[in-house]
RNA sequence: GCGGCCGUAGUUCAGUUGGUAGAGCCCAGGAUUGUGAUUCCUGUUGUCGCGGGUUCGAGCCCCGUCGGCCGCCCCA
């Protein structure tokens, strides 16, 4: 008889330990793409499931299996977004920010829903930050994304990332090797296991990012993609190439580096932590030119990333990056004796004047040294006390709990308020 | 979707060949007459994840289930 409901697999609720960290990300992520003058934009956690099909593609690991889908009341099949480039470029279509030939700079955040086997780094709700850079086709707007990234990653004081890059060419000369490639492989066809057989006409390129040793050798000999760029796709990757070498932007090139979502075409990147285990990417992304016309927009090229805000976390934690300074820095430590009326006229006078004092007030007073203990568990930098002294000459008493030296000081309420605004 | 490991107080864990639970930390109170971080004393806490089976008897054995971790897979 367990009445305790539980949370469901996969889903997580973020405490208070660890909320600071996300706040934190969140707010360095804004600053950052501001600075770069992207623009939030914020669209729906449900839409019809038929976009995912279209934009992600029906052979991909995503759509076949991964998705949240249910019958809306109406009838209709709608599932939870498995990913944000879909919705956003349903959005910028719907809301016609790309006509007349206007670009966008776009970025949002929010969760994502993918139905897999729960695992470091892999959640079945887990939250993404991704940006998008709509109309305009040169390599240009590929290495701003990739800068930016980087940038954030310096903001955020994240070691140990690798840049992979890659190009899968326009979607032409991408067909033309597609074919190439599943000659080859059907010449090598007992050496290909199950997983390959299936993907070798849904998606052969994928079979290269196969682990089997089995195939290995077979997948190292097979033609490279890069052999058969056309020229457009070779100068836009050299383009992309020498903006991030001019900016000293060190980079892996992976020929083996291809993408799980069918829309990509031309740049692919990845950022790459050896801090996560077997989940390591944190940020992924590339080219979409031609996800806007397929979605029913006018031919609109296009270039974006996601990351992986729950991977960042990981991160942060498990490397302790970062301390928290969001806790109380001063404690109010009120007297049993004095009037609570006392207490709360002087807290809303220190609120009032010191708006950015973050006062812990304790509503259930005990003992003196009861409340002293628990400031100084909270990690308090200061004590005010409000005994029955202070409550009848209206002074305030201030104890610095980190410095012995200083110790205990008597203050009228003005001269604290100085105080108090020369120690932040 | 596949494989492996695991699930005992708030937490980290112990629990002997099956005989219905224990420690450290934490928390609360006190030694200290209005004052913390050391020390000492005292005290609280569990349907042993959940359900079923075997047994005179199950935290321990078996089955199922839920959840976690790790690898595959997938991906951010």
């Amino acid at each position: 008889m367990n009445k305790k409901i539980s949370r469901l697999r996969g889903m997580y609720d973020v405490l208070p330990d660890e909320s600071w960290i996300w706040q934190r990300i969140e707010h360095i992520v804004e600053e950052t793409f501001q600075s770069y003058s992207y623009q939030q934009i914020r669209f729906p956690i449900v839409e019809k499931t038929q976009l995912f099909h279209t934009t992600i593609g029906e052979a991909t690991d995503v759509v076949e299996k991964e998705m949240f889908s249910f019958q809306s009341r109406s009838g209709n099949s709608i599932s939870l977004r498995p990913e944000g480039t879909a919705g956003c470029v349903r959005a910028v279509i719907q809301n016609q920010l790309c006509n007349r030939g206007a670009t966008q700079k776009l970025w949002y955040i929010g969760p994502m829903f993918r139905y897999e086997r729960p695992q470091k780094g892999r959640n079945r709700q887990f939250t993404q930050i991704g940006a998008e850079y709509f109309n305009v086709e040169s390599a240009h707007a590929d290495a701003e994304l990739i800068l930016m990234t980087a940038r954030l990653w310096k903001n955020l004081g994240l070691p140990n990332i690798q840049l992979e890059i890659n190009s899968l060419g326009t979607s032409q000369s991408r067909k033309a090797y597609r074919e190439v490639l599943i000659a080859y492989f059907q010449q090598h066809s007992e050496l290909l296991d199950e997983d390959a057989q299936r993907r070798l006409l849904t998606n052969p390129l994928r079979i290269l990012d196969s682990k089997n040793p089995n195939m290995k050798e077979m997948i190292n000999n097979a033609p490279l993609l890069s052999d058969y760029l056309d020229d457009e796709s070779k100068e836009h990757f050299q383009q992309l190439k020498s903006i991030l070498d001019a900016c000293k932007i060190s980079y892996k090139i992976n020929p083996k580096l291809v993408r799980g979502l069918d829309y990509y075409s031309k740049t692919v990147f990845e950022w790459i932590t050896t801090d996560l285990g077997s989940q390591g990417t944190i940020c992924g992304g590339g080219r979409y030119d031609s996800l806007v016309e397929l979605q029913g927009g006018k031919p609109t090229p296009a270039v974006g990333f996601a990351m992986g805000v729950d991977r960042i976390v990981e991160i942060i934690k498990d490397l302790k990056l970062w301390q928290n300074n969001n806790e109380s820095k001063t404690y109010l430590i009120v007297d049993k004796e004095v009037a609570m009326e006392t207490a709360y006229k002087l807290s809303e006078k220190i609120h009032q004047a010191l708006p950015q004092l973050k006062l812990f007030m304790n509503q259930n007073p005990t003992s003196f040294k009861a409340q002293f203990k628990k400031a100084d568990k909270m990690g308090a930098q200061f004590a005010i006390i409000v005994g029955q002294e202070e409550a009848k000459s209206g002074k305030i008493t201030l104890k610095y709990l980190r410095n012995k030296e200083i110790g205990q000081q008597s203050f009228e309420f003005a001269e604290f308020v100085s105080f108090m605004n020369k120690q932040q």
